[in-house]
DNA sequence: TTCATTATTGAACAGACTGTTGATTAGTTG
DNA sequence: CAACTAATCAACAGTCTGTTCAATAATGAA
């Protein structure tokens, strides 16, 4: 018995499909590729292809679900190794487990995810991304009441998951140097300390007000 | 003489076209329209779209590019009005000028720039987008020496970028209740103070070291 | 208004891709 | 080995594409 429970030539075809999906989105782009492009660089029969999907918006769906599933589980699994709260994090200069595991994930998939979240990507994937970015990011910002005067929550929330969701952009794009605990570090100062203080483009606060 | 010094014909063609783009992208989102479906809803003859469009991935194109170059235009008009820096503006409660006729282009051209940016959207008008963001943003915001130890400036300004985008997005999709001003001033705010402090999830350094 | 210019129309064309079918071959599991 | 089923190959009608042509209509300038 195999570990997987589907036959070998199936998980054999959808692999080299996937495969090409993803060289062909990194050439020329989803729009432009047909589905004759992908069986022919997968190198399988036409009529294969329809074996699986119902088209290739279809196998991009797939595609699409099964990382977010993956991503899922991974988080799954993270939720027993949190400290309390954001504080604790920070006060040891490490940063949020979760986030760890996210960056861990996205260099495991790196082909997969840069092509996705590139220019040539799908815009549809990056809201469902900002999604479950949200559900886990601010479970740990949001355990103190807010005071008056403050910007409305949903703008705070949409800045700091859009904010997120470029700094993996750039990681994937710059070709992950860091390591998936540095760029959440980095990430996480971004977010705890503000930009401009996390960047150092402020010393302290007495400058705030006679700024040069 | 015409304000423009096009042939009326064209002009009409060209904006039926347009807007059936935008419709339609609404509707079913880019890659399911056909130039069939762009030129019915239109009511001109297929051949027509050709006189003026290679296809319909032309069309996006110079969609996007007017768009921007109109920004690019808007955003020259206001270099005068900007104060001296960052601080000036915030300390006065005012946000930068430049963002506030952003958002006011955004508002006049909403229908569009709601689909462009949407989920059925085109990310690589997001990456145009954030290139221009960047240009206008930065100028004001690095003024000062860097500290050590702080985090690259590449994802400092990835951060920055992508959270005004997420702004920006979050306000479209929301029916733009807020003025542009009102808006401007929300994600001045917090990029200026961060977005903790910002959303009042913090109310001052105190709490920073020993939280609840 | 007239007139030369030119944008639009309608029809037709070959070429490409799609999604499906049926008979046949090849590989897999137990 | 034997039953099952995935993959192959060829063929199909249907749709969309991008181009061409002659005919028509709208436009802007004189």
């Amino acid at each position: 018995m195999s570990l997987n429970n589907t036959d070998r030539r199936i998980r054999r075809t959808k692999q080299m499909i996937r495969d090409a999906l993803t060289e062909l989105m990194e050439d020329v782009g989803f729009d432009a590729i047909t589905v004759r492009d992908l069986t022919e660089k997968a190198d399988i029969n036409r009529g294969t292809f329809y074996l699986h999907y119902k088209d290739k918006f279809d196998l991009l769906e797939q595609c699409e679900r099964e990382v977010l599933d993956e991503l899922a589980q991974v988080q799954g699994h993270v939720e027993g190794l949190q400290l309390e709260n954001f504080y604790e994090h920070f006060n040891r200069g490490e940063p949020l487990p979760f986030i760890v595991k996210l960056f861990e994930y996205l260099k495991e998939n790196g082909a997969f995810m840069r092509v996705i979240l590139g220019p040539k990507g799908d815009p549809l994937f990056q809201v469902k991304l900002k999604e479950m970015l949200a559900e886990h990011l601010l479970k740990h910002m949001v355990k103190k009441a807010r005071i008056e005067m403050a910007v409305p929550f949903d703008y705070f929330k949409a800045y700091v998951i859009s904010a997120h969701l470029g700094v993996i952009q750039e990681w994937l794009f710059r070709g992950m140097k860091e390591s998936p605990k540095e760029i959440a570090m980095t990430a996480f100062k971004l977010t705890f300390l503000g930009p401009r203080r996390a960047a150092g483009l402020i010393s302290d606060e007495q400058n705030e007000k006679n700024s040069p």
